[in-house]
DNA sequence: TTGTATGCGTTATCAA
DNA sequence: TTGATAACGCATACAA
């Protein structure tokens, strides 16, 4: 009946109980040495006052946390991301972690944004996908909790600019992307030290990035683009999004390894240029793109780039009324409702949620500085290509 | 290079800053009155020191909260659902509120569990979908932040009791149901006074309940079904989830309402609970189910109950190389691939999260009981169906 | 086994 | 405009 009953606390229930506010305590926190009696009796009073453990209030003494892991992705409404979400809170929830997952929807203002907010709620870790303009100095990047980097890796490893702020100036379409360091398609574990030069904004915070998870992009392009070429095409088409997302670059890179090699053989294949494409940022755009270049010869194969781009393809070959060999890249739920299936480069999604949820676990329940300072991960995991038809004229 | 150089306070940026905690207190939270040279030292430590804001702490404090909304939905790969999540947390984002969304994945333990974990960690609000074997007494839990309903409504509002499992008995048209205001295709406000006879466990705590936000389940349902009566099928087929489901009940209802309306008519569809199928869990279950049924003459149409029966009704027609006239419940992205374009019942996904939403958002901004004790709003938002061929024989 | 006293990082009160 | 001081809800030395 009151009219704001403020919410009962570990006093009130102490009071109501007749205890001590320590014994409560002991209770809420689940100790066993607690004479019955008073157990009870402090269960009573917790039920009849309608107390609620406010671990809000508990997570700040030193310690002690909250037990709870935030997530950054790019868009929760694209099935990749909502997977690899479910997989990761999976893991975590398994192990008593709660997880924060908020969607930058490729913004990296807004990205930023939410990195800063969930900091200031004081995750225990973080895991990010970073956002495609990426300035964040990561390594340096003071007062991070552990993070774990996963489907594309931080920049800061290598070409971090000086430039904290929204000051994302010079070309946008700048090219000394490859100066960056390939990475083996295998599971790796490299010692990466965090690079001095950057400049380092706060004084005592360490370096935060544990680890990285990455699918091996390139080697699922270039195997993709060999299959189609082996299947008598001689003009794949790349059909994908924006460069500056690193997966694309390395999906790009495969496909073209793959036209190299097959060149050196029989010296057929085009590898000119203009069979990329790299401003698909959707489905409908995709559709669009492919729609204008089916009317002509020079295309006689497609590797779609992302499950973005293969539903678009697809629409535009219903659209057409016509069809070419087609490989995409990310499996998707209704790829095996076409006729001929649609062939697909497939990641393992569950397995790369999860062991971006272990890395941070590892180091979250490892005693802090036991692995040395910053001893950071990189895993890849393998795809699998997955041929149901749609591969072949 | 302090070996666990402890997270630098409020009281370390004052000291180096050389004024007083309140200070920098005011600084931090955006007050205006502040000698700028001061603000200037202030900033100055704040970015020398690493500091960063700790909300936790900041929220213990009576009538401040950290800005947090929970979101419990059951699965969150299904599209549906991550779309939602989508949309509620836009529009809590654009409000300064951050979303912690969280899968239940259909269990109700897990889903009690979580409940009690968003609250434990003090969210200012929580947008619940309730499981299936929901005992829960929402109205009268205690302790509960402000709550909306999503998508189904809560048990303790109405016909909590009698027949929650698969009894569907009696006449499934029953109108004791408007007992509860009959929800209209529009959006109604009905004030819900909570039932004193559920055994209230806590003393204080006001009924939390703010609203609930549904979708026109039976409407969409019985008009779709009427649309493939009209394209001449006789023996239309329900392909559906457990009847746990409160969307799947009134699906159901909104079937047999048009299988009945067309049989007063013409008197001839069969309105026998044979065509009901109710087991289909997923899209390979319900593919399966109509596999068997496909060789046989007993149905000549289907009514696909939810994205995940449509997928599996596909499949089961691509398998077995032949289609029936179909329609399913909600949309999804390959909907517009297949030929002919599947017909579906499309929700309004984005309002609804949208709602939900804004609902809470006006709860929680709102001055707490400035709308009186527990004013409940029911929005039923309605439905569109999407006509692109796959109806048609 | 239980209680007392103190501190966690922040904000609010009230006086300067 | 600024600063000392007292909460906030909880957990832990340490004492009983």
């Amino acid at each position: 009946m009151n009219p704001m009953p403020k919410p009962p606390t570990m006093n009130d229930v102490a009071a109501a109980a007749g205890v001590s506010l320590k014994t409560v305590s002991r209770h809420v926190n689940g100790a066993t040495n607690i004479d019955p009696a008073l157990a009870a009796r402090i269960a009573a009073a917790i039920v009849s006052l309608g107390y609620r453990h406010n671990l809000a209030a508990a997570s700040i003494r030193p310690g002690r946390s909250a037990k709870v892991i935030g997530l950054v992705i790019s868009d929760l409404a694209n099935p990749y991301w909502a997977m690899l979400a479910r997989s990761v809170e999976r893991t975590l929830s398994a192990n008593g972690y709660l997880l924060m997952t908020v969607s930058s929807e490729e913004d990296a203002e807004r990205h930023r944004l939410l990195v800063d907010r969930l900091v200031a709620q004081r995750v225990d870790g973080l895991i990010v996908s970073p956002p495609r303009h990426d300035t964040t100095g990561w390594q340096a990047a003071a007062g991070l909790p552990p993070l774990v980097a996963i489907d594309r890796p931080l920049v800061g490893g290598v070409d971090a600019g000086a430039a904290p702020p929204s000051t994302g100036s010079a070309s946008p379409d700048d090219s000394a992307r490859s100066a960056k360091a390939t990475p083996p398609a295998a599971s790796a574990s490299a010692g990466t030290t965090p690079r001095p030069d950057t400049a380092p904004p706060a004084a005592s915070a360490p370096p935060a990035v544990t680890g990285t998870v990455l699918a091996d992009n390139r080697g699922g392009a270039e195997a993709a683009t060999r299959e189609l070429l082996r299947h008598g095409a001689r003009h794949v088409l790349f059909l994908g999004d924006s460069l500056e997302l690193h997966t694309m670059r390395e999906r790009l890179d495969g496909y073209r390894r793959a036209l190299g090699q097959a060149a050196s053989g029989t010296g057929s294949p085009s590898s000119s240029d203009d069979l990329v494409v790299t401003t698909a940022h959707s489905a409908a755009e995709a559709s669009a793109i492919l729609g204008g270049l089916l009317g002509t010869e020079r295309i006689d194969a497609v590797f779609a780039a992302n499950n973005r781009s293969s539903i678009g393809a697809l629409e535009a070959f219903t659209r057409a009324g016509t069809r070419l060999p087609l490989i995409g890249f990310d499996d998707f739920e209704s790829a095996t409702l076409m006729r001929p299936g649609v062939s697909v480069v497939a990641q393992d999604v569950a397995s790369m949620g999860e062991t971006a949820a272990r890395t941070l676990l590892a180091r979250l329940e490892g005693s802090a500085e036991t692995v040395g300072p910053s001893a950071a991960s990189v895993t890849v995991l393998p795809t699998r290509l997955v041929l149901r038809g749609s591969e072949r004229p």
